[in-house]
DNA sequence: TTACTGACCTTTT
DNA sequence: AAAAAGGCCAGTA
């Protein structure tokens, strides 16, 4: 069980600090395959309903929340503020300051 | 039960 | 260079 892509990936998600994002690829990259990015998008779904997970801690490539207005796009960016991410004009993340990296 | 889908990314035309 | 296709797995219908 442990050993699954989709128990890494959770492990993965769990671990990121308070004040930092990932991505989905890199989440997927960590946990052992660079394409299961959206494996990371469906875990989110399905487990973030039932465990504990920081999914606003995720967001795509581009440094933007995925999910469209209204369905949880204003949730996400208040948590992040909340943590003291800060978005630019265009609603970017940058990349460069607050991704997460791994140890 | 099989088949399709998903808050995406990488690789190949 | 841009655009299309492939891939990952479990949940849902």
């Amino acid at each position: 069980m442990n050993d699954s892509l989709t128990e890494r990936i959770k492990n993965f998600i769990k671990i990121v600090p308070r004040g930092k994002i990932a991505t989905y690829g890199q989440i997927a990259s960590y946990a052992g395959n660079p394409r299961a990015a959206r494996l990371v998008s469906w875990i989110l779904h399905s487990s973030s309903k039932k465990y504990h997970l920081p999914w606003y801690r995720i967001v795509n490539n581009k440094g933007k929340i995925s999910l469209p207005k209204g369905k949880g796009y204003h949730r996400q960016k208040k948590l992040l503020e909340q943590e003291g991410i800060l978005f630019q004009e265009d609603d970017v993340i940058d990349l460069s300051k607050f991704k997460w990296e791994k140890k």
